[in-house]
RNA sequence: GUUGCCAUCGUCUAGAGGCCUAGGACACCGGGUUUUCAUCCCGGCAACAUGAGUUCGAAUCUCAUUGGCAAUGCCA
């Protein structure tokens, strides 16, 4: 059977780089087996998404490879007829039932089912036993058991569950009387009458589990008593999250889940949906999450970590590619900057993390430096060109030929597109100096070498690196600076900051004309 | 509260009982590449959360504790 996987956002702001995270590993896994990566794009939000969100979405996909199978996407709003068609029919199979729960009209909800031979991997464990705080009385219905918990220091919790969750149901008070026996009223729960027990202090039935062998974390199980029915249609009629997620998914004919952690516990819900549904639940595999530097799972108010964002910083997508790729995975054999192609013949869903694992920006920055830093000469300065004049003032007109020549300095220093904004002193009559960097570079006796530079540079017979650096030699003797001492000074002046590439390339580039100028402006404005 | 998941250098990770006095990468510190920055090279700092057990032997297995995260919605 072909491997059918998606990515299944809502469009309802931007995405962050957790949400991308999921998407780049369903679509490895699916290039890895050769297998179909679609895109349902999940907008049945209707308050909450918008259009712009969904080009956004559509936008940085594209620009970070991600090329989706079967275009256009499946839209959730259009398949609502096959949800309500879905819930119809778990209504009258018996598996759902209409339920006034909050008060705010008649819900759907989707029965915990009591026969469990349909779902696969429910087992049942043995005699349970839960203590009950004896305040609020324990009722019995077939829309569940509810009943508070007797929790630490004789406090009360909540507790409760789908009726399912609680086969062989006994209920006794303080003294150990017995006060309920479901066996002995299952057909009058079942049919829909309620009971009400006060006064129970100790419960005791024989617990199922509900397991599935999650692909990235292993076994897992939760017992029915912990699951509660779920709202599938809300009051006004609209399919909730749950039933609409399952539906597609079976629309789409998706053989694995690959999704974030935070969906572990939904999980056992939707195995039992397409149990009921008379499907065979797909592969489950939940990712750790991504966490920002608090340690705390990215979310859309984050605003930090859109992936939009990276794109109008000057990062490479395949830079982000691969180091998102590398949050909570790796190929174990030492390798950590690979193309897309290395990815997708390396990547197994078996060797993920479950731990979560935290986005460290100075790693990637120094991921996508190396990135930078391995594009063709042509193609760099091609790009960077492109990029100065969509982000710059000063880079919309510019003098092309020493644009060249700075690409060919500057190249190696640019980590990100973000970096170039730099190289405007290199384009504009006067750098901005640098307050700080100044006050530093500036005395004596670089001052007075300074000030003596300007005519020694003007009577240069050549202009170029090496002229420029027996001139400032020269200065520097002739004004007890220690050789190679006037160095930072001049760059100072020169470029307003303290780095840069070699300060004889740099001032040659400029030009003396300018250079002189800088000299005289800083001297002005710099009195030491 | 309850349930579930997770836990190796600051960060991302390697590690599936002896190959581990725990390896790599980024960051950091020091040095070098004809004294800035970047690149490159060399060196250094730095971790198995804690406690019990199993075993001849444990980062690896078990249990407990602690901590983190998640779920517990008519959000998705």
């Amino acid at each position: 059977m072909t491997v059918r996987v998606r990515f299944a956002p809502s469009p309802t702001g931007q995405v962050h780089i957790g949400n991308i995270r999921a998407a780049i590993f369903n679509w490895l896994y699916a290039r890895h087996v050769g297998g179909q990566f679609l895109l349902r794009i999940e907008d049945t939000d209707l308050v909450r998404s918008t259009k712009e969100a969904i080009d956004t979405l559509l936008e940085v996909m594209d620009w970070l490879g991600l090329n989706f199978d079967e275009n256009p996407p499946l839209y959730q709003t259009s398949q609502l007829p096959k949800h309500l068609a879905a819930a119809e029919q778990l209504l009258a199979q018996g598996d759902a039932y209409k339920d006034n729960k909050g008060g705010q009209g008649e819900a759907v909800l989707f029965r915990i089912p009591w026969e469990t031979a349909r779902v696969p991997g429910v087992t049942e464990v043995g005699p349970a036993e839960i203590a009950l705080h004896p305040d609020t009385p324990l009722t019995i219905s077939n829309r569940g058991v509810d009943f508070a918990i007797l929790a630490g220091k004789g406090k009360a919790g909540p507790g409760g569950a789908s009726l399912a969750g609680f086969h062989n149901l006994k209920a006794f008070d303080v003294q150990g009387t017995l006060l309920f026996d479901l066996d002995a009223h299952l057909n009058e729960v079942r049919g829909g009458q309620d009971f009400t027990v006060p006064g129970a202090t100790r419960i005791t039935f024989t617990r199922r589990t509900i397991s599935y062998d999650d692909i990235v974390k292993g076994r897992m199980t939760k017992p029915l008593d912990s699951i509660k029915d779920v709202v599938i249609v809300r009051h006004d009629g609209s399919p909730v999250f749950h039933l609409a997620n399952v539906v597609d998914d079976i629309t789409q004919g998706v053989t694995h889940i690959i999704r974030g952690d935070d969906h572990v516990e939904n999980t056992f819900k939707h195995i039992m949906l397409f149990a009921c549904l008379g499907q065979t639940p797909p592969q489950y595999g939940h990712l750790p999450m991504i966490v920002n530097a608090q340690g705390k799972p990215y979310s859309k108010r984050d605003g930090d970590a859109f992936v939009g964002d990276f794109r109008t910083k000057g990062f490479l997508p395949e830079a982000l590619f691969n180091y998102l790729s590398f949050l909570g995975w790796a190929p174990g054999d030492g390798r950590e900057k690979m193309t897309r192609e290395e990815l997708v013949e390396a990547f197994t869903l078996e060797r993920c993390q479950r731990g979560s694992a935290q986005m460290d920006m100075t790693k990637f920055i120094n991921l996508n430096g190396l990135y930078m830093a391995e594009i063709p000469e042509t193609e760099f300065r091609e790009r960077a060109r492109k990029w100065v004049a969509e982000n710059y003032d000063w880079g919309r007109e510019l003098d092309e030929a020493l644009f060249t020549e700075v690409c060919l300095l500057m190249h190696s220093r640019a980590k990100t597109f973000g970096d170039l904004a730099q190289w405007k002193h290199f384009f504009v009559a006067l750098p901005d100096y640098d307050e700080k960097v100044c006050a530093k570079q500036f005395k004596a006796p670089a001052t007075d070498a300074l000030k003596a530079l300007p005519e020694r540079l003007q009577n240069l017979p050549e202009w170029n690196a090496a002229s420029i650096e027996a001139a400032l030699l020269d200065v520097s003797a002739a004004y007890g600076v220690a050789s190679g001492k006037l160095n930072q000074p001049a760059r100072a002046a020169v470029t307003g900051t303290g780095i840069g590439a070699g300060i004889f390339e740099t001032m040659q580039l400029l030009g003396r004309e300018r250079c002189v100028q800088r000299l005289q402006e800083a001297a002005k404005r710099f009195p030491a």
